[in-house]
DNA sequence: CTGTTAGCGCCTTCAT
DNA sequence: ATGAAGGCGCTAACAG
């Protein structure tokens, strides 16, 4: 009962199956009772065409794929959420993929999509990413692309990304605002344009400023050794006044490292960081954050992805 | 040259089709010499059969669904997580649908990808979910489904879900041994099991201990009318001297009211919730957590679901 | 407005 | 160990 289809449906009904398939989807030249009749018996039967004949027939998959280096965090999963939702009134379909900061998963995911069951990718590269022949292959194969957040500049596709020099700018400025002399920087590692433009605008908030860096610290993915290098950072001698954190855990990584180290925040150390943590303001003392819009940005990109999907539908002769 | 298929493939190698695709997959009845050759050239074309036609030839799309009410929240990005390393592990692709606990949007998912999208589907119930139809269609259809966290159980399928009303006796007992006397419950809305689990957990340990509910409230997806509620309960007349959260927003609510109220946690209040939090342990004061092992959970329903459909391939006619 | 025919790309008999 | 043929379910092109 389960799975009846497009031919015994039309059986059913002493039809073609073309006329039904047209009538499913609206044709104009199919007549409007033919077309009642035919959704009627569809909907008793709850029928649904089968996606993989429909898509093989069409060249259209009605999924597109987000690449993204973790879930486990707000900013991704706030993106997620506006894409989800981006997708769902278009109709379309939404493959999650997680590479965990790992360039080779990454490259693997990517060479699994590649054929056809995506009609288009968004991806915020891992920073593990070093060489980008992977994009460029889907780029140069036409298949839509989209980067967010984490983008690869020398790639010419749409992307969705906030003013990063200018927010981490804003943040320095924030904590020099308030008195703060030798602050450090805890960057991503990796080669990311979005590391190097954090980086950027807290050094030039600096000079601005007339300051000089208190540190910059590279961190990973791995907890243990983050709090390690903090921890040297500020047992050091001429402590930091102040941190700025390019991403969410590292701030956290810190107000773990002080509470170790029973280093008063704010009072000893002032903190800001980049972070999509609603409860961000309940933490002890209140964590300062930059926030990204990433629902917003989730649903932009999306939009812009589909943009591109529909464009080269349309028209275009890929060859 | 982004796509080229089987044929074109088997063409190039002056041999037929079906050799080919066996030589892929890696078939016994494929000389090496054979399988190398092929393998080397489809490396070289970074050639992938084309997925659509190889479901829609397998009844098998290699694609599981993931139905949640919401990303947001670690519990269910955990949750995926854990789903996403064994899903990839066994070399299938994950469909992510958010219900945002609407009634209505977890039909319409359901009902979209029952025809051979997917060839199972884990799922964690809307709170607003009533009726089951859609469910059980689902599972009479033989869809291999697996529940998980927010189970059904009035439907015979697999689940996941860790002993809701003994973490709920606990995390109360760890309220009365503080001393509180009067505790109040901070519920999720709706019929399903969890939420009469958490609430029984709490009264069974009350009782235990010979006291009364402190008021039971029910809240929604709203913060803003959890927000209402929970400063009448604690501006009203025998104001509770402790909190129990079911649900991790709910504690949150909590935090932001008392901040509002000026009312002091955890001298005036005291709170546990169910919480997947990390930074848990970093609010103003930490807020006491009881932790599902979301990661694991995910994992596991997982592992369970792909059990369902491997012993469906395998065997059964499901006439 | 409706029907007939053909084929998307693959895999699976059934031959050889 | 390999090839030929057919069909999964659908939709698009071409009648009529």
């Amino acid at each position: 009962m389960g799975s009846i289809n497009l031919k015994q449906l039309a059986q059913e009904l002493n039809l073609s199956a073309s006329t039904v398939s047209r009538a499913l989807r609206g044709s104009h030249e199919i007549s409007q009772e033919t077309k009642d009749r035919v959704k009627a018996l569809a909907d008793k039967h709850g029928f649904q065409p089968n996606p993989h004949a429909s898509s093989l027939r069409q060249s259209k998959s009605n999924t597109i794929a987000v690449v993204i280096p973790e879930i486990e965090n707000n900013f991704f999963s706030q993106v997620m959420n506006g894409v989800e939702d981006v997708a769902r009134k278009k109709g379309y379909h939404v493959l999650i993929y997680l590479t965990h900061e790992a360039f080779a998963r990454e490259k693997d995911i990517l060479h699994v999509i590649r054929n056809g069951r995506v009609d288009g990718i968004m991806i915020s590269v891992s920073n593990t990413t070093t060489d980008m022949q992977h994009l460029e292959s889907i780029y140069s194969a036409g298949l839509p692309l989209v980067f967010f957040d984490r983008i690869v500049e020398s790639i010419d596709v749409p992307h969705v990304s906030t003013d990063d020099i200018e927010a981490s700018y804003r943040g320095t400025e924030h904590l020099i605002s308030k008195g703060c002399k030798r602050i450090a920087h805890l960057s991503m590692s990796g080669l990311l344009s979005i590391t190097g433009r954090r980086r950027d605008g807290y050094l030039d908030a600096l000079k601005a400023h007339g300051l000089t860096p208190a540190g910059i610290i590279e961190c990973g993915t791995d907890d243990q050794t983050n709090r390690i290098k903090i921890r040297e950072l500020l047992n050091g001698a001429d402590r930091p006044d102040a941190i700025f954190a390019a991403v969410e855990k590292l701030a956290i990584n810190t107000y773990e490292v002080c509470r170790e180290i029973d280093l008063e925040i704010p009072g000893k150390l002032k903190v800001i960081s980049f972070s999509n943590l609603s409860a961000a303001a309940l933490f002890n003392p209140p964590l300062s954050t930059i926030v990204q819009p990433a629902y917003d940005i989730g649903k932009e990109a999306a939009a812009l992805l589909f943009k591109v999907i529909e464009k080269k539908t349309r028209g275009e002769t890929p060859e």
